[in-house]
DNA sequence: TCCGAATACTTCGAAAACGAATCTTTCTTC
DNA sequence: GAAGAAAGATTCGTTTTCGAAGTATTCGGA
């Protein structure tokens, strides 16, 4: 009928298969795909701090902290408070988690980025784009309603 | 670097916009995205089984139960056992939630819907093509994997 | 130097989401 | 007709996710 349902109706069966794979690469790794992701960054940038860690995966800082208190106990991660600036918290790999990285290196590029990679690049690219324009359209929202806000706060002075 | 990751990250940023919004819908209306979602789709559909509200909403049964239950303690939906086959549900909206959507119709339109309507009829179409590609990518992960389990047990025999 | 603002992280409470297990009911097969 | 399979819904346990509130630390200005 709507667009824009069928927006939505692809938008939740996307988020959906996102969370399935999630959890069958948890029954295959014991670690789930926001724990990999996590790791991942570590291993590519090094140590980090949480809200490093934040930024690149785009979650909050509260997820993160709870994601790190799964990985460290699981021994994965170690946390170290900054000498320099001891507000900040320093977050390392383990040996473990580099044993269980080199074990399962390409967790996340299994499933459906195996069928992504067959495509032509053209059409990757397309979809890229397409996922980058959407993303914009979405961030936008805040951005956008906040003039409106504006109007009435004006209006008070 | 890879374009697999920022195809990951940009499925990232939009789950959170889409948390994020359904957060700010909770204020403004106390109702989340989702329960909106079940809520509309028995505005338009009628009396629905939980079962058929979950393939509406691409949503496990289990996931609608606790919906239905949160939906239930704000006195939106009645669940009734059928009396032909008692092993289904049928839910209703109550008056209050017809009124509840009478006075917030067009909730799950705010926010990026909008920007999406100032776009060209075309881009439109070329966004949501995209959107359904990905989707039939991912969903199809299992179906392919099926295959590769299948010659294991085939070999059994 | 000291006090309030800003920053970094954690804690808390709540919704969402799922699979697996469970319960009840219906259907199928012998 | 009874035993077992199948189907519909719920319960349980877990992870993710967030904002808000709380704590500790640093910074900036008076």
């Amino acid at each position: 009928m709507n667009i824009q349902d069928d927006i939505l109706v692809a938008l939740r069966r996307i988020t959906r298969a996102i969370d399935l794979h999630s959890r069958k690469v948890l029954k295959a790794s014991g670690l789930t795909s926001p724990q990999l992701v996590v790791l991942q960054a570590l291993k590519k940038n090094g140590d980090l701090y949480p809200s490093s860690i934040a930024r690149i995966a785009s979650l909050s800082q509260a997820t993160i902290t709870s994601i790190l208190d799964r990985l460290q106990a699981q021994g994965l991660i170690t946390r170290q408070r900054c000498t320099e600036d001891r507000r900040q918290i320093l977050v390392s790999l383990t040996v473990q988690a580099h044993e269980r990285l080199r074990d399962a290196p390409e967790l996340l590029q299994a499933g459906f980025l195996r069928e992504f990679d067959k495509l032509e690049s053209w059409e990757q690219l397309q979809l890229l784009a397409s996922l980058q324009r959407l993303a914009e359209l979405m961030d936008a929202e805040d951005i956008d309603a906040a003039p409106i806000l504006e109007v009435g706060d004006i209006a008070k002075n």
